[in-house]
DNA sequence: CTGCATTTTAACAGTTTTTTTACGCCTTTG
DNA sequence: CAAAGGCGTAAAAAAACTGTTAAAATGCAG
Protein backbone atom coordinates (compact mmCIF):
# COMPACT_ATOMS: atom_id res chain seq x y z
CA UNK A 1 0.00 0.00 0.00
CA UNK A 2 1.21 3.31 -0.94
CA UNK A 3 2.02 5.34 2.22
CA UNK A 4 -0.31 8.26 0.28
CA UNK A 5 -3.73 7.33 -1.72
CA UNK A 6 -4.04 9.31 -4.17
CA UNK A 7 -7.66 10.14 -5.28
CA UNK A 8 -9.01 12.17 -8.60
CA UNK A 9 -12.48 13.98 -8.07
CA UNK A 10 -14.58 14.28 -11.61
CA UNK A 11 -16.94 16.79 -10.56
CA UNK A 12 -18.18 20.16 -12.41
CA UNK A 13 -19.25 21.61 -9.25
CA UNK A 14 -16.24 24.18 -7.85
CA UNK A 15 -17.46 24.08 -4.00
CA UNK A 16 -18.10 20.95 -4.15
CA UNK A 17 -14.56 19.70 -5.48
CA UNK A 18 -12.89 22.20 -2.88
CA UNK A 19 -15.13 20.60 0.00
CA UNK A 20 -13.75 17.19 -1.20
CA UNK A 21 -10.20 18.56 -1.63
CA UNK A 22 -10.03 19.67 1.47
CA UNK A 23 -11.33 16.47 3.16
CA UNK A 24 -9.30 14.04 1.61
CA UNK A 25 -6.37 16.36 1.95
CA UNK A 26 -6.99 16.30 5.79
CA UNK A 27 -6.91 12.32 4.95
CA UNK A 28 -3.74 12.55 3.68
CA UNK A 29 -4.58 11.98 0.34
CA UNK A 30 -3.23 13.36 -3.39
CA UNK A 31 -6.08 14.69 -4.64
CA UNK A 32 -6.51 15.83 -8.80
CA UNK A 33 -9.81 16.82 -9.95
CA UNK A 34 -11.32 17.77 -13.40
CA UNK A 35 -14.78 19.12 -14.21
CA UNK A 36 -15.50 17.33 -17.38
CA UNK A 37 -15.58 13.75 -18.13
CA UNK A 38 -13.04 13.85 -20.62
CA UNK A 39 -10.34 15.52 -19.33
CA UNK A 40 -11.75 12.97 -16.17
CA UNK A 41 -10.69 9.99 -18.39
CA UNK A 42 -7.48 11.87 -19.75
CA UNK A 43 -6.28 12.31 -16.05
CA UNK A 44 -7.19 8.71 -14.76
CA UNK A 45 -4.63 7.46 -17.21
CA UNK A 46 -2.05 9.98 -16.42
CA UNK A 47 -2.41 9.70 -12.76
CA UNK A 48 -3.52 6.07 -12.56
CA UNK A 49 -5.37 7.35 -9.01
CA UNK A 50 -6.07 4.49 -6.56
CA UNK A 51 -9.65 5.70 -6.45
CA UNK A 52 -12.14 7.78 -8.32
CA UNK A 53 -14.56 10.04 -7.05
CA UNK A 54 -17.45 10.94 -9.63
CA UNK A 55 -20.54 12.91 -10.46
CA UNK A 56 -22.93 11.19 -12.63
CA UNK A 57 -24.02 14.29 -14.16
CA UNK A 58 -21.45 15.84 -16.31
CA UNK A 59 -21.53 18.58 -18.66
CA UNK A 60 -20.21 16.61 -21.76
CA UNK A 61 -21.33 12.73 -21.35
CA UNK A 62 -23.15 10.60 -19.29
CA UNK A 63 -21.97 9.61 -16.53
CA UNK A 64 -22.83 5.71 -16.98
CA UNK A 65 -20.70 5.98 -20.22
CA UNK A 66 -17.69 6.83 -18.46
CA UNK A 67 -18.15 4.25 -16.49
CA UNK A 68 -18.12 1.69 -19.07
CA UNK A 69 -15.72 3.17 -21.32
CA UNK A 70 -13.11 3.41 -17.67
CA UNK A 71 -13.76 0.02 -17.26
CA UNK A 72 -12.54 -1.54 -20.29
CA UNK A 73 -9.12 -0.28 -19.14
CA UNK A 74 -9.15 0.72 -15.60
CA UNK A 75 -9.84 -1.11 -12.47
CA UNK A 76 -9.33 1.65 -10.16
CA UNK A 77 -12.58 1.69 -7.47
CA UNK A 78 -15.05 4.44 -8.54
CA UNK A 79 -17.58 5.80 -5.75
CA UNK A 80 -20.41 7.85 -7.65
CA UNK A 81 -21.33 10.92 -5.06
CA UNK A 82 -24.13 11.91 -7.20
CA UNK A 83 -26.73 14.27 -6.18
CA UNK A 84 -29.05 11.53 -8.50
CA UNK A 85 -30.81 9.55 -5.92
CA UNK A 86 -33.05 7.75 -7.68
CA UNK A 87 -33.02 3.82 -7.75
CA UNK A 88 -32.67 3.40 -10.71
CA UNK A 89 -29.66 5.62 -11.41
CA UNK A 90 -28.21 3.55 -8.37
CA UNK A 91 -28.80 0.14 -10.07
CA UNK A 92 -27.23 1.34 -13.37
CA UNK A 93 -24.21 2.62 -11.85
CA UNK A 94 -23.69 0.33 -9.77
CA UNK A 95 -24.28 -2.20 -12.58
CA UNK A 96 -22.19 -0.18 -14.86
CA UNK A 97 -19.01 -1.01 -12.97
CA UNK A 98 -18.94 1.45 -10.12
CA UNK A 99 -17.94 0.25 -6.20
CA UNK A 100 -20.18 2.78 -4.52
CA UNK A 101 -22.93 5.13 -4.93
CA UNK A 102 -23.14 8.12 -2.25
CA UNK A 103 -25.54 10.61 -2.78
CA UNK A 104 -25.27 14.79 -2.08
CA UNK A 105 -25.73 15.72 0.60
CA UNK A 106 -23.32 13.39 2.12
CA UNK A 107 -21.65 12.59 5.17
CA UNK A 108 -18.00 13.28 5.49
CA UNK A 109 -16.99 10.65 7.25
CA UNK A 110 -19.21 8.22 5.71
CA UNK A 111 -17.37 8.85 2.45
CA UNK A 112 -13.89 8.81 3.97
CA UNK A 113 -14.89 5.49 5.72
CA UNK A 114 -16.68 3.93 2.20
CA UNK A 115 -13.21 5.03 0.59
CA UNK A 116 -10.88 3.14 2.87
CA UNK A 117 -13.36 -0.19 2.38
CA UNK A 118 -12.44 0.28 -1.54
CA UNK A 119 -8.89 0.65 -0.69
CA UNK A 120 -9.16 -2.18 1.94
CA UNK A 121 -10.64 -4.34 -1.05
CA UNK A 122 -8.33 -3.42 -3.51
CA UNK A 123 -4.90 -5.68 -2.74
CA UNK A 124 -4.34 -8.50 -2.88
CA UNK A 125 -2.96 -9.51 0.78
CA UNK A 126 0.51 -9.95 0.13
CA UNK A 127 2.49 -12.31 2.07
CA UNK A 128 3.71 -11.54 5.30
CA UNK A 129 7.11 -9.59 6.55
CA UNK A 130 9.70 -11.05 5.47
CA UNK A 131 13.41 -10.43 7.32
CA UNK A 132 16.19 -11.33 4.91
CA UNK A 133 19.68 -10.28 5.96
CA UNK A 134 22.85 -12.11 4.56
CA UNK A 135 21.50 -15.51 3.78
CA UNK A 136 19.22 -15.43 7.57
CA UNK A 137 15.64 -15.05 6.27
CA UNK A 138 12.53 -15.47 8.57
CA UNK A 139 9.12 -15.77 7.15
CA UNK A 140 6.91 -14.64 9.95
CA UNK A 141 3.65 -15.92 8.48
CA UNK A 142 4.92 -19.29 7.18
CA UNK A 143 7.08 -19.35 10.27
CA UNK A 144 10.09 -20.59 8.99
CA UNK A 145 13.64 -19.70 9.38
CA UNK A 146 16.29 -20.57 6.66
CA UNK A 147 20.44 -19.81 6.88
CA UNK A 148 21.64 -19.56 3.23
CA UNK A 149 19.22 -22.27 2.13
CA UNK A 150 19.10 -24.52 4.84
CA UNK A 151 15.64 -24.66 7.19
CA UNK A 152 16.27 -24.06 10.30
CA UNK A 153 14.01 -26.03 12.81
CA UNK A 154 13.35 -24.39 15.78
CA UNK A 155 10.76 -25.52 18.72
CA UNK A 156 8.33 -22.67 19.73
CA UNK A 157 10.51 -21.23 22.90
CA UNK A 158 13.41 -21.51 20.48
CA UNK A 159 11.77 -19.26 18.24
CA UNK A 160 10.58 -17.10 21.09
CA UNK A 161 13.97 -17.02 22.32
CA UNK A 162 15.47 -16.50 18.73
CA UNK A 163 12.80 -13.48 17.52
CA UNK A 164 13.68 -11.46 20.92
CA UNK A 165 17.02 -11.62 20.04
CA UNK A 166 16.29 -10.97 16.65
CA UNK A 167 14.14 -7.90 17.36
CA UNK A 168 17.17 -6.36 19.28
CA UNK A 169 19.43 -7.14 16.50
CA UNK A 170 22.98 -5.89 17.96
CA UNK A 171 21.44 -4.56 21.08
CA UNK A 172 21.55 -6.11 24.41
CA UNK A 173 18.98 -8.27 25.34
CA UNK A 174 18.47 -8.65 29.64
CA UNK A 175 18.14 -12.22 31.02
CA UNK A 176 14.97 -10.58 33.06
CA UNK A 177 13.30 -9.51 29.40
CA UNK A 178 13.99 -12.43 27.69
CA UNK A 179 12.32 -14.83 30.86
CA UNK A 180 9.16 -12.57 30.73
CA UNK A 181 8.88 -13.20 26.96
CA UNK A 182 9.12 -16.55 27.21
CA UNK A 183 7.83 -17.74 30.60
CA UNK A 184 5.82 -14.93 31.72
CA UNK A 185 8.15 -14.43 35.03
CA UNK A 186 11.09 -12.81 35.69
CA UNK A 187 11.98 -15.23 38.77
CA UNK A 188 15.78 -16.26 38.39
CA UNK A 189 14.25 -20.19 38.89
CA UNK A 190 14.44 -20.83 34.77
CA UNK A 191 17.70 -19.81 34.65
CA UNK A 192 19.22 -23.40 33.54
CA UNK A 193 16.26 -23.86 31.32
CA UNK A 194 17.73 -20.23 29.25
CA UNK A 195 21.50 -21.63 29.05
CA UNK A 196 20.02 -25.18 27.76
CA UNK A 197 17.90 -22.46 24.92
CA UNK A 198 20.66 -20.63 24.11
CA UNK A 199 22.78 -23.60 23.46
CA UNK A 200 20.88 -25.55 21.53
CA UNK A 201 20.07 -22.70 19.35
CA UNK A 202 23.73 -21.93 18.56
CA UNK A 203 23.91 -25.40 17.93
CA UNK A 204 21.39 -25.68 15.42
CA UNK A 205 22.49 -21.99 14.08
CA UNK A 206 26.23 -23.05 13.60
CA UNK A 207 24.96 -26.18 11.76
CA UNK A 208 23.31 -23.60 9.00
CA UNK A 209 25.99 -21.38 9.24
CA UNK A 210 28.33 -19.35 11.03
CA UNK A 211 27.26 -15.79 10.06
CA UNK A 212 24.54 -15.76 13.07
CA UNK A 213 26.21 -14.88 16.73
CA UNK A 214 24.71 -14.87 19.66
CA UNK A 215 27.26 -13.41 21.89
CA UNK A 216 26.98 -13.49 25.67
CA UNK A 217 27.23 -10.08 27.35
CA UNK A 218 28.63 -10.41 30.96
CA UNK A 219 26.38 -11.07 33.65
CA UNK A 220 23.21 -9.52 32.00
CA UNK A 221 22.35 -11.29 28.74
CA UNK A 222 23.06 -12.18 25.11
CA UNK A 223 23.06 -9.94 22.29
CA UNK A 224 22.39 -11.50 18.53
CA UNK A 225 25.02 -10.47 15.58
CA UNK A 226 24.17 -10.66 11.66
CA UNK A 227 26.64 -10.93 9.35
CA UNK A 228 26.69 -10.11 5.32
CA UNK A 229 29.28 -13.10 4.74
CA UNK A 230 30.89 -15.56 6.41
CA UNK A 231 33.69 -14.29 7.62
CA UNK A 232 33.42 -13.50 11.55
CA UNK A 233 35.46 -10.20 11.01
CA UNK A 234 32.34 -8.49 9.20
CA UNK A 235 31.28 -5.96 10.12
CA UNK A 236 27.79 -6.91 12.18
CA UNK A 237 24.80 -5.02 11.21
CA UNK A 238 21.88 -4.73 13.20
CA UNK A 239 18.89 -5.04 11.29
CA UNK A 240 15.19 -3.73 11.99
CA UNK A 241 13.52 -6.75 12.50
CA UNK A 242 9.61 -6.51 13.23
CA UNK A 243 8.22 -10.19 14.13
CA UNK A 244 4.71 -10.51 15.80
CA UNK B 1 -18.14 -17.27 -10.64
CA UNK B 2 -20.53 -20.22 -9.25
CA UNK B 3 -23.45 -20.49 -11.51
CA UNK B 4 -25.80 -20.02 -7.81
CA UNK B 5 -23.98 -18.14 -5.56
CA UNK B 6 -24.79 -18.31 -1.84
CA UNK B 7 -25.70 -15.94 0.86
CA UNK B 8 -25.95 -15.83 4.49
CA UNK B 9 -28.67 -13.57 6.29
CA UNK B 10 -27.67 -13.02 10.07
CA UNK B 11 -30.81 -10.99 11.35
CA UNK B 12 -33.01 -11.72 14.33
CA UNK B 13 -36.43 -10.53 12.31
CA UNK B 14 -38.14 -13.17 10.69
CA UNK B 15 -39.87 -10.99 8.19
CA UNK B 16 -36.84 -8.94 7.19
CA UNK B 17 -35.64 -12.68 6.91
CA UNK B 18 -37.95 -13.69 4.56
CA UNK B 19 -38.26 -10.50 2.51
CA UNK B 20 -34.80 -11.09 1.82
CA UNK B 21 -35.08 -14.48 1.21
CA UNK B 22 -37.92 -14.49 -1.83
CA UNK B 23 -35.75 -11.36 -2.66
CA UNK B 24 -32.58 -13.46 -3.04
CA UNK B 25 -33.90 -16.59 -4.26
CA UNK B 26 -35.28 -14.71 -6.97
CA UNK B 27 -31.98 -14.27 -8.25
CA UNK B 28 -30.53 -17.29 -7.71
CA UNK B 29 -29.01 -16.92 -4.43
CA UNK B 30 -28.95 -20.42 -2.34
CA UNK B 31 -29.82 -18.90 0.81
CA UNK B 32 -28.97 -19.65 4.22
CA UNK B 33 -30.30 -18.01 7.85
CA UNK B 34 -29.73 -17.55 11.56
CA UNK B 35 -30.94 -15.42 13.69
CA UNK B 36 -27.98 -15.27 16.45
CA UNK B 37 -24.31 -13.87 15.91
CA UNK B 38 -23.11 -17.13 17.28
CA UNK B 39 -25.17 -19.58 14.83
CA UNK B 40 -24.24 -16.62 12.18
CA UNK B 41 -20.04 -17.62 12.89
CA UNK B 42 -20.81 -21.25 12.69
CA UNK B 43 -22.80 -20.81 9.44
CA UNK B 44 -20.36 -18.51 7.66
CA UNK B 45 -17.99 -21.94 8.52
CA UNK B 46 -20.02 -24.09 7.50
CA UNK B 47 -21.85 -23.27 4.39
CA UNK B 48 -19.01 -20.41 3.48
CA UNK B 49 -21.07 -18.23 1.56
CA UNK B 50 -20.03 -16.12 -1.16
CA UNK B 51 -21.42 -12.99 0.53
CA UNK B 52 -23.12 -12.20 4.15
CA UNK B 53 -25.83 -9.62 4.83
CA UNK B 54 -25.86 -9.05 9.15
CA UNK B 55 -27.67 -6.50 11.10
CA UNK B 56 -26.03 -4.74 13.29
CA UNK B 57 -28.16 -5.38 16.43
CA UNK B 58 -28.06 -8.70 17.40
CA UNK B 59 -29.76 -10.04 20.58
CA UNK B 60 -26.42 -12.19 21.76
CA UNK B 61 -23.64 -9.89 20.79
CA UNK B 62 -22.30 -6.51 19.36
CA UNK B 63 -22.61 -6.86 15.51
CA UNK B 64 -19.70 -5.13 15.56
CA UNK B 65 -17.31 -7.58 17.60
CA UNK B 66 -19.05 -10.08 15.06
CA UNK B 67 -17.24 -8.29 11.91
CA UNK B 68 -13.77 -8.31 13.96
CA UNK B 69 -14.00 -11.88 14.74
CA UNK B 70 -15.24 -13.09 11.46
CA UNK B 71 -12.84 -11.11 9.44
CA UNK B 72 -9.85 -12.94 11.13
CA UNK B 73 -10.56 -15.69 9.46
CA UNK B 74 -13.52 -15.33 6.88
CA UNK B 75 -12.88 -12.95 3.97
CA UNK B 76 -16.64 -13.10 2.37
CA UNK B 77 -18.07 -9.91 1.85
CA UNK B 78 -20.45 -8.54 4.64
CA UNK B 79 -22.88 -6.22 4.04
CA UNK B 80 -24.51 -4.68 7.03
CA UNK B 81 -28.13 -3.96 6.85
CA UNK B 82 -28.78 -2.34 9.74
CA UNK B 83 -32.38 -0.01 10.97
CA UNK B 84 -29.47 1.87 12.90
CA UNK B 85 -28.34 4.96 10.59
CA UNK B 86 -26.15 6.84 12.61
CA UNK B 87 -23.24 8.19 10.71
CA UNK B 88 -21.14 6.45 13.91
CA UNK B 89 -22.85 3.24 13.27
CA UNK B 90 -21.90 3.17 9.66
CA UNK B 91 -18.66 4.10 10.10
CA UNK B 92 -17.29 2.17 12.91
CA UNK B 93 -18.97 -0.50 10.85
CA UNK B 94 -17.48 -0.06 7.61
CA UNK B 95 -13.54 0.30 9.59
CA UNK B 96 -14.73 -2.72 11.14
CA UNK B 97 -14.46 -4.81 8.07
CA UNK B 98 -17.64 -4.29 6.05
CA UNK B 99 -17.89 -3.71 2.62
CA UNK B 100 -20.83 -1.99 2.63
CA UNK B 101 -23.70 -0.79 4.63
CA UNK B 102 -27.60 -0.36 3.81
CA UNK B 103 -30.20 1.27 6.13
CA UNK B 104 -33.77 -0.28 6.14
CA UNK B 105 -36.31 0.02 5.02
CA UNK B 106 -34.17 -0.43 2.26
CA UNK B 107 -34.34 -0.36 -1.90
CA UNK B 108 -34.33 -3.84 -2.71
CA UNK B 109 -33.12 -3.27 -6.74
CA UNK B 110 -30.36 -1.82 -5.08
CA UNK B 111 -29.85 -3.77 -2.28
CA UNK B 112 -29.45 -6.65 -4.94
CA UNK B 113 -27.29 -4.18 -7.46
CA UNK B 114 -24.68 -3.54 -4.27
CA UNK B 115 -24.60 -7.58 -3.81
CA UNK B 116 -23.77 -7.86 -7.45
CA UNK B 117 -20.93 -5.18 -7.10
CA UNK B 118 -19.57 -7.04 -3.89
CA UNK B 119 -19.80 -10.67 -5.84
CA UNK B 120 -17.87 -8.54 -8.51
CA UNK B 121 -15.29 -7.23 -6.56
CA UNK B 122 -14.17 -10.37 -4.63
CA UNK B 123 -11.15 -11.21 -4.47
CA UNK B 124 -11.30 -11.95 -8.18
CA UNK B 125 -11.34 -15.47 -8.28
CA UNK B 126 -8.67 -16.22 -10.93
CA UNK B 127 -7.67 -18.97 -13.04
CA UNK B 128 -10.97 -20.57 -12.44
CA UNK B 129 -11.91 -22.99 -10.03
CA UNK B 130 -9.45 -25.80 -10.82
CA UNK B 131 -6.13 -25.73 -8.97
CA UNK B 132 -3.63 -28.34 -10.14
CA UNK B 133 -0.01 -29.13 -9.43
CA UNK B 134 1.99 -32.01 -9.25
CA UNK B 135 -0.59 -34.96 -9.88
CA UNK B 136 -2.57 -32.80 -7.08
CA UNK B 137 -6.17 -31.16 -9.08
CA UNK B 138 -8.68 -29.62 -6.99
CA UNK B 139 -12.10 -28.45 -8.65
CA UNK B 140 -13.52 -26.55 -5.53
CA UNK B 141 -17.29 -26.01 -7.58
CA UNK B 142 -17.04 -29.75 -8.06
CA UNK B 143 -15.84 -30.73 -4.56
CA UNK B 144 -13.87 -33.34 -6.16
CA UNK B 145 -10.02 -33.71 -5.16
CA UNK B 146 -8.06 -36.18 -7.47
CA UNK B 147 -4.61 -37.42 -6.97
CA UNK B 148 -2.95 -38.40 -9.90
CA UNK B 149 -5.80 -40.02 -11.28
CA UNK B 150 -7.48 -41.56 -8.14
CA UNK B 151 -10.12 -39.82 -6.46
CA UNK B 152 -9.53 -38.71 -2.96
CA UNK B 153 -13.48 -39.18 -1.26
CA UNK B 154 -13.11 -35.94 1.39
CA UNK B 155 -16.11 -35.64 4.17
CA UNK B 156 -16.87 -31.93 3.90
CA UNK B 157 -15.29 -31.13 7.53
CA UNK B 158 -12.35 -32.87 5.80
CA UNK B 159 -12.36 -30.52 2.33
CA UNK B 160 -12.49 -27.36 4.59
CA UNK B 161 -9.25 -28.30 6.25
CA UNK B 162 -7.59 -29.89 3.52
CA UNK B 163 -8.99 -26.15 1.31
CA UNK B 164 -7.76 -23.98 3.82
CA UNK B 165 -4.15 -25.55 4.60
CA UNK B 166 -3.76 -25.76 0.70
CA UNK B 167 -5.13 -21.99 0.48
CA UNK B 168 -1.99 -21.13 2.47
CA UNK B 169 0.13 -23.93 0.99
CA UNK B 170 3.69 -23.51 2.46
CA UNK B 171 2.50 -21.84 5.14
CA UNK B 172 1.79 -22.37 8.53
CA UNK B 173 -2.00 -22.35 9.82
CA UNK B 174 -2.28 -22.13 13.30
CA UNK B 175 -4.85 -24.49 15.04
CA UNK B 176 -6.60 -21.32 15.68
CA UNK B 177 -7.16 -20.61 12.43
CA UNK B 178 -8.59 -24.13 11.14
CA UNK B 179 -10.73 -23.93 14.55
CA UNK B 180 -12.47 -20.65 13.18
CA UNK B 181 -12.24 -21.81 9.76
CA UNK B 182 -14.13 -25.48 10.32
CA UNK B 183 -16.66 -24.56 13.79
CA UNK B 184 -16.65 -20.66 13.31
CA UNK B 185 -15.03 -20.87 17.37
CA UNK B 186 -11.61 -20.66 18.95
CA UNK B 187 -12.26 -22.72 21.82
CA UNK B 188 -10.09 -25.77 22.36
CA UNK B 189 -12.44 -27.95 22.56
CA UNK B 190 -12.41 -29.10 19.30
CA UNK B 191 -8.28 -30.19 19.72
CA UNK B 192 -9.68 -34.11 19.36
CA UNK B 193 -11.66 -33.43 16.55
CA UNK B 194 -9.00 -31.93 14.93
CA UNK B 195 -6.48 -34.70 15.32
CA UNK B 196 -8.75 -36.92 14.28
CA UNK B 197 -9.21 -34.93 11.31
CA UNK B 198 -5.73 -34.96 10.59
CA UNK B 199 -4.67 -38.54 11.03
CA UNK B 200 -8.11 -39.21 8.89
CA UNK B 201 -7.08 -36.82 5.77
CA UNK B 202 -3.22 -38.08 5.97
CA UNK B 203 -3.97 -41.30 5.59
CA UNK B 204 -6.84 -40.61 2.39
CA UNK B 205 -3.87 -38.84 1.06
CA UNK B 206 -1.30 -41.31 1.87
CA UNK B 207 -3.74 -44.24 0.04
CA UNK B 208 -3.48 -42.06 -3.51
CA UNK B 209 0.13 -40.15 -3.54
CA UNK B 210 3.07 -39.54 -1.69
CA UNK B 211 3.29 -36.17 -3.01
CA UNK B 212 1.45 -34.39 -0.39
CA UNK B 213 2.57 -34.05 3.24
CA UNK B 214 1.12 -32.02 6.05
CA UNK B 215 3.36 -31.26 8.54
CA UNK B 216 3.06 -30.58 12.33
CA UNK B 217 4.87 -27.70 13.42
CA UNK B 218 5.50 -27.05 17.00
CA UNK B 219 2.52 -26.61 19.28
CA UNK B 220 1.16 -23.91 16.68
CA UNK B 221 0.04 -25.34 14.14
CA UNK B 222 -0.28 -27.29 10.51
CA UNK B 223 1.48 -27.16 7.41
CA UNK B 224 1.09 -28.92 4.14
CA UNK B 225 3.24 -28.75 1.20
CA UNK B 226 2.74 -30.11 -2.46
CA UNK B 227 5.74 -31.65 -4.76
CA UNK B 228 5.92 -31.99 -8.32
CA UNK B 229 6.81 -35.57 -8.31
CA UNK B 230 6.78 -38.68 -6.42
CA UNK B 231 10.42 -38.54 -4.70
CA UNK B 232 10.24 -37.48 -0.82
CA UNK B 233 13.80 -35.76 -1.80
CA UNK B 234 12.18 -33.08 -3.94
CA UNK B 235 12.17 -29.72 -3.33
CA UNK B 236 8.94 -29.46 -1.92
CA UNK B 237 6.65 -26.00 -3.47
CA UNK B 238 4.21 -23.72 -2.26
CA UNK B 239 2.30 -22.87 -4.96
CA UNK B 240 0.11 -19.96 -5.12
CA UNK B 241 -3.05 -21.03 -4.98
CA UNK B 242 -6.49 -19.43 -4.45
CA UNK B 243 -9.14 -21.31 -3.87
CA UNK B 244 -12.92 -19.48 -2.55
C1' DC C 1 -38.37 -45.72 11.44
C1' DT C 2 -34.20 -47.44 9.56
C1' DG C 3 -29.75 -47.27 7.57
C1' DC C 4 -25.95 -44.73 6.10
C1' DA C 5 -22.45 -41.25 6.38
C1' DT C 6 -20.38 -38.02 9.22
C1' DT C 7 -18.99 -36.09 13.39
C1' DT C 8 -17.76 -36.47 18.04
C1' DT C 9 -16.00 -38.85 21.96
C1' DA C 10 -12.83 -41.73 24.21
C1' DA C 11 -8.75 -44.51 25.04
C1' DC C 12 -4.16 -45.47 24.19
C1' DA C 13 0.36 -45.22 21.80
C1' DG C 14 3.99 -42.45 20.05
C1' DT C 15 6.53 -38.31 19.59
C1' DT C 16 8.32 -33.85 20.65
C1' DT C 17 9.31 -30.35 23.84
C1' DT C 18 10.48 -28.78 28.22
C1' DT C 19 12.59 -29.34 32.45
C1' DT C 20 15.79 -31.41 35.41
C1' DT C 21 20.20 -33.09 36.49
C1' DA C 22 25.03 -33.59 36.16
C1' DC C 23 29.47 -32.23 34.97
C1' DG C 24 33.34 -29.46 33.06
C1' DC C 25 35.29 -25.02 31.66
C1' DC C 26 36.47 -20.45 32.58
C1' DT C 27 36.99 -16.16 35.08
C1' DT C 28 37.10 -13.76 39.31
C1' DT C 29 38.79 -12.97 43.77
C1' DG C 30 40.56 -13.51 48.45
C1' DC D 1 46.65 -20.81 44.01
C1' DA D 2 42.24 -22.46 45.33
C1' DA D 3 37.53 -21.80 45.87
C1' DA D 4 33.33 -19.90 44.13
C1' DG D 5 30.17 -18.55 40.97
C1' DG D 6 28.59 -17.95 36.25
C1' DC D 7 28.18 -20.22 32.01
C1' DG D 8 28.09 -24.09 28.25
C1' DT D 9 27.06 -28.68 27.03
C1' DA D 10 25.16 -33.18 27.11
C1' DA D 11 22.05 -36.63 28.44
C1' DA D 12 18.11 -38.35 30.92
C1' DA D 13 13.59 -37.69 33.04
C1' DA D 14 9.16 -35.57 33.04
C1' DA D 15 5.55 -33.30 30.93
C1' DA D 16 3.00 -31.86 27.23
C1' DC D 17 1.46 -32.58 22.96
C1' DT D 18 0.09 -35.19 18.81
C1' DG D 19 -1.25 -39.50 16.08
C1' DT D 20 -4.04 -43.38 15.55
C1' DT D 21 -7.74 -46.36 16.04
C1' DA D 22 -12.23 -47.81 17.32
C1' DA D 23 -16.61 -47.14 19.10
C1' DA D 24 -20.57 -44.14 20.30
C1' DA D 25 -23.54 -40.34 19.08
C1' DT D 26 -25.50 -37.48 15.81
C1' DG D 27 -27.82 -36.02 11.81
C1' DC D 28 -29.98 -36.84 7.55
C1' DA D 29 -32.20 -39.24 3.45
C1' DG D 30 -35.17 -42.67 2.01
Amino acid sequence: MKPHPSALIIDDDRPIRRLLRNLLEADRYRVFETETAQSGMKEAAARSPDVIIMELSLPDMNGLAVLQRLREWNHAPVLILSSRDAESDKVLALDSGANDYVTKPFSPAELLARLRVLQRSLPAEPDGPIFEHGGLSVDVTARTVTLHGRKVELTPTEQVIFYTLLRHAGKLVTRKHLFRCVWGTDSESKLHDLHVYIANLRQKLREASTRVLIQTEGCAGYRILVSASDSINDEFVEPDLKVA
